[in-house]
DNA sequence: GTCTATAAAGGGATAGAC
DNA sequence: GTCTATCCCTTTATAGAC
């Protein structure tokens, strides 16, 4: 109720999400976690029964505050063609601006259980991957819209996971980790082969 | 010189990398690769000095043992669009069949440090990265080479990289997951768009 | 809602016998 | 080259005061 500097559980997932997303579940303990939020280890245990539930919350809280800008970047338009192109560029700039959402997803998809990879898939992907496949059946109704949608993603989101490495190799140029280049060389890509 | 069943570090190396793909660093403690490797956590110093110098030495040995394998796959061809499509399909291939491989190399990108992206882009990478962008150049002058080159490899690892999530998504078929079918997805997509 | 104190388990690492 | 025993620290989690 008042303005005090009390964390509410909210606030407090908002903190622990980048540090999940940065090093992993099993890299960050609850002292950290504490450190971070500005209160003891004991006093999270008030907010959350045990470390794998708030692991669990922080998730369910990033991707629900993301899910929404997904549908956006799913922008109806008369033309599937300019539907398609405004969605590369839009996650195009989603996953280079969030990269804790992105790695969050990534880190789920290669540790998660079965319950949460069903949880990933329902709550985040669910029904933004069936648009997708609905527009890319507009696009190409001779492929397998699943096939090209996954091919989609990953020729946006990998451009993105090899950031890092990405001034190592040859060739490289400042303007490769440019969303609006990468965007420009994807529908460039697809559409001319 | 003996066949007892005294362990050498290359095969207690070989022993820990799948470990290490599957829970990363922070994920898998000394003990637990004691047990496996069927010794006692304190017998693990006297081939290591410590857990660092294990995974690190985990990472080259399963490095160096598959970049020939990335060679291979670039085996040379008079007609550049014939290479291309060997290329995909042994691509396809190695990353459906060497899932720890993937896997290391992904936590790499991710959790690596400069010098460990930089062991990563000269051992690995380099210069099978460097020909790629050779063919590429070959394949499509107008493109950005390295752009070109990072959008094939995305093209193909990232269909298998969700291959654990796959499942839960809309128009999913076991053929999916397939290397062959999506190698020749992939050529299919690069080739007409 | 946060604290101190503490339990119980597991982590990395070393010493020294065999 | 492997073992037992052990050190010391960190980890998750609980109890109870404020």
């Amino acid at each position: 109720m008042s303005a005090g500097k009390q964390k509410t559980k909210a606030e407090i997932l908002d903190i622990v999400i980048p540090l999940f997303a940065r090093s992993g579940y099993a890299g960050v303990s609850m002292r950290q976690i504490a450190r971070a939020v500005g209160i003891k280890a004991a006093s999270l245990y008030h907010h959350f029964p045990d470390k794998q539930t708030l692991y669990v919350q922080a998730l369910a809280q990033a991707f629900s505050r993301r899910t929404a800008l997904l549908h956006d970047a799913l922008a109806l338009s008369a033309d599937p063609e300019e539907q398609f192109r405004r969605l590369v560029h839009s996650l195009c700039r989603l996953v280079h601006d969030d990269t804790d959402f992105s790695r969050l997803i990534q880190r789920e998809i290669m540790d998660g259980d079965e319950k949460r990879l069903q949880l990933l898939a329902d709550n985040v992907f669910g029904s933004f991957f069936q648009e997708m496949t609905i527009l890319c059946r507009a696009l190409a109704p001779d492929r397998d819209p699943h096939l090209l949608a996954i091919s989609i993603l990953g020729l946006i989101i990998y451009h993105f996971q090899i950031t890092p490495i990405r001034s190592f190799l040859p060739g490289f140029q400042e303007s490769h980790n440019d969303p609006e280049a990468v965007a420009n060389h994807v529908i460039s890509l697809l559409k001319n082969g």
